[in-house]
DNA sequence: AAAAATATTTAGGTAAGTCTAAAAATAAGT
DNA sequence: ACTTATTTTTAGACTTACCTAAATATTTTT
């Protein structure tokens, strides 16, 4: 049973959104996920149904099944093995690697993924701070939280992030809040919930609400 | 005006096919190729005229556009490359990358493949020897003839193979003759054209014709 | 030059994946 | 409970890329 490219995408939208939401993945969230139409989606359903890849009930939403969990998680972990790749090897920004990865995690090949895991030395998260699971669909989790419930005076780690986009990530480069940065939470404003954090090299910055609910730090 | 993966793919064989026959490409030369019927070739052949990919005449064959050999020769780049890095980087077999290849070198983006080129330090022959064009589309060219034309008491150095199946590679590789294999022609028999040769570590191999055929040396 | 063989194109179909518009089911509001 | 709004599915159509079988063009043989 061979499957498509845009199956493959399908399960994997699926998969993020049954991730998120807790729940059964309604149409219109997959529809949202992919871009497409809501009618495309429910003829998508009957193909992967037909697979056995997912579980459908009509007006109520899809759940994986295992066979379908596991081609999922094992894309995400292609896709995030060659976003390191890209930035570790190839030396592009973490803002450039998304696009890329989604063609590239479609190359399939017997020992692929496994040579490529051990070329890059088994990193167990992708460039964006995302975990990598590993060859039998293992998570690596790690206490991370978003920077806005840090509390004044505590210190953490830049971890990762919740948005993806390139305006966010290229905005926290020219700030330095690159993974691994150090910062301490100096002060809250209550006004409008921004912070005021100092940084490794000593520099004070201001950061909006909309970015410390999107950045994620390990309290240190 | 946007390319997809199967056209991509038609224009590799009629460059690959015009390079070989040294004229128009017949549309049984390109189905052959492709492993695919007469009539969906002459289906691709109108789309990638109406594209001004290729230059066609019913019944007379296609000859590849400027623009078409441009794409044709940039795919051979990508699909050489993406050989080299497999082999080099991933520690694949020369008889392993080539089904991989065909899948990488349709992924697109803005400068992977410059950055690949420079991960890779800029080879200028896959790991079959065949010639890597560079980014303006110029092709190395090297003196080499196949060890078929080699006179009794003449030494070379194997230099790449005409055939590239996967037979063929690991036969090679069991006798030893990878690429850069120095070897010298003692003897050929006239009775089949087999030859006796002396490699590097002081063996002596019979080969037959169909290898002498195939694989090419350069006179040292 | 006509007949036979070969090469190529056309005709008609299929499957995947997409679309818009209309119909049907479910959920929400009064 | 009934009406309205929202969500989902169905219907019908389109494109790409393939197929087989039949028709036509070209080349080769006699
Ligand atoms: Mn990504
Ligand atoms: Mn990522
Ligand atoms: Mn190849
Ligand atoms: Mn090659």
């Amino acid at each position: 049973m061979t499957i498509t490219h845009a199956e493959e995408n399908y399960l994997k939208a699926i998969f993020t959104i049954a991730e998120k939401e807790a729940g059964p993945a309604l149409t219109n969230a997959i529809a949202a996920q992919m871009q497409t139409s809501a009618a495309s989606v429910t003829d998508m359903l009957k193909r992967l149904s037909d697979k056995q890849l997912i579980t459908y009930e009509k007006y109520r939403g899809v759940q994986l099944t295992e066979e379908g969990g596991r081609l999922a998680t094992a894309l995400i972990r292609k896709h995030r093995l060659w976003e390191v790749f890209l930035v570790d090897k190839l030396g592009f920004a973490w803002d450039e690697v998304h696009e890329l990865a989604e063609q590239l995690e479609h190359v399939q090949g017997n020992d692929l993924v496994s040579r490529l895991d051990s070329f890059l030395g088994y990193p167990k998260f992708d460039p964006h701070g995302d975990p990598i699971p590993d060859a039998e669909g293992r998570w690596t989790f790690r206490k991370q939280a978003p920077l806005a419930t840090l509390k004044a005076g505590e210190r953490g780690i830049v971890t990762g992030v919740d948005d993806h986009s390139t305006t966010f990530l290229q905005y926290l480069d020219q700030l330095g809040l690159i993974l691994g940065a150090e910062l301490e939470l100096l002060e809250r404003f209550p006004y409008d919930q921004s912070v005021r954090v100092r940084i490794r090299d000593g520099r004070e910055l201001i950061l909006s609400d909309k970015v410390t609910q999107n950045l994620f730090v390990k309290i240190s």
